[in-house]
Order: structure tokens, then C-alpha cells, then sequence
DNA sequence: CATGGGATTGACT
DNA sequence: GTCAATCCCATGC
């Protein structure tokens, strides 16, 4: 279980060393391979526009969970980051599976292992995490993040799926996982080892 | 109080 | 490649 400390640092540091992390939410777990950074200085964070009820979370103390509705459809989780009072967050973007495979396949309705975890709001409803955890705590909570063994190697790219400030390369991919959302950055297209 | 857009996904051409 | 689904909330009148 990661504590504290870990994730209040600067949040570029927590996104790479999430990166090879396991995390678990009940019977179903899965290693990080996908994260993004956000950070209140720039405008592709909620927390740019300050403290609002829909950002109250982002500004709380490190290691609390931030969980939002995405084009009404989607729940994406963050790690909270920095210290409090400070709007910044790591946006988990994709899993490789690894406990409770049917379980996912159930809640997604899909079988194929690299199509459960291989999106932010695909992971979360793989692990049955919803709107109700916003707030939670990832140190002692019901969602757990188990440190790394080791590090992954790293493919880092500009973020995606956002207009603003879509040019900070704060993305960062497990180069050798197969488990990435798409596209995958361009350090990862050439060639492909499996994960 | 009305409106528009978004850190997405899945289905379709 | 394009596009709709769907809803919270920030913004503007």
C-alpha cells in the first residue's frame, strides 16, 4: 500500500512512479500502464479555474481520490497529488489485468483481456469504481495502490483526448505493455515486445 | 435560468 | 475516418 508521502510530491514524479503499480478494488486489480499529470498552473486541469464544488476534491490532501463523470457517460479516476491546497492530480489511463478477470468481463461485457483496463473510463468500469469513491482515500480505502517491484521502461508523449494544452508531453506509457489506450505514443509504434 | 462543452467510448462508413 | 450518447457544472444573460 503506497502511503502519504508518495503522492505528495510533484505530480510529474507520482505519474511516472504509479507507472508498474498494482491497483486493486475489491476482487479485481490490475498493473498501471497508463497515467497523465495535471496540474492546477495549466488550463487542461479542472482545478485551473479554481476552487469550485466539481474541483473541492482536487484541492485536498494528497492520496485522496478524485472521481469525476466524463461526457456524462464515464467515471475517471485520479490520484490526488501535491499538497494540500494544491489542485494537482494523476489521471490513471489504463491497466494491464491481472486479478478478477471475469469479473471485468462481466461488468464490460468484452473478453479480451487488453480490451477491459485499455481506457480511463474502461478501467473503471472494469473495477466497479464509481462516482461514490470521489474522495476516497488510496492509502486506506476501498481502492488500493500496491508499490512497484521495479520500474517499467518509460514511453513518454504529449496528453490526449483534451484542446488545452494538448502540447505538455505529461503522458506516460509502459513501453513494453500491450495493455496502452490508443493512440499509443509515438516512441511505441515502431516496435512492439510483449508485455 | 438556459446553454454548451468535456481528461470517452463504441458503433458505424 | 465520423458521430451520437448523456450529464454535471461553469458561464453568461
Amino acid at each position: 500500500m503506497t502511503d502519504r508521502a508518495f503522492y505528495g510530491r510533484s505530480v510529474h514524479e507520482v505519474a511516472r512512479d504509479l507507472v508498474g503499480c498494482v491497483l486493486r478494488h475489491g476482487p479485481t486489480a490490475g498493473r498501471i500502464v497508463e497515467t497523465e499529470s495535471y496540474h492546477e498552473s495549466e488550463p487542461a486541469c479542472h482545478a485551473h479555474i479554481g476552487l469550485t464544488a466539481r474541483t473541492h476534491t482536487l484541492f485536498r490532501e494528497p492520496g485522496v481520490a478524485y472521481v469525476y463523470r466524463s461526457y456524462g457517460i464515464h467515471a475517471l479516476l485520479n490520484a490526488v497529488c501535491e499538497e494540500e491546497g494544491t489542485g494537482a492530480a494523476v489521471l490513471i489511463r489504463a491497466l494491464e489485468p491481472l486479478e478478477g478477470l471475469d469479473e471485468m468481463r462481466a461488468r464490460r461485457g468484452l473478453q479480451r483481456p487488453e480490451d477491459l483496463c485499455s481506457g480511463p473510463g474502461k478501467l473503471t468500469q472494469a473495477l466497479g469504481i464509481g462516482l461514490e469513491l470521489n474522495g476516497s482515500s488510496l492509502t486506506d480505502g476501498p481502492i488500493a495502490v500496491e508499490p512497484r517491484s521495479e520500474a517499467p521502461r518509460l514511453a513518454e508523449g504529449p496528453r490526449i483526448g483534451i484542446t488545452k494544452a494538448a502540447d505538455l508531453p505529461w503522458r506516460f506509457c509502459d513501453a513494453d505493455s500491450r495493455h496502452v489506450s490508443r493512440p499509443w505514443p509515438p516512441a511505441m509504434r515502431r516496435s512492439r515486445v510483449a508485455a
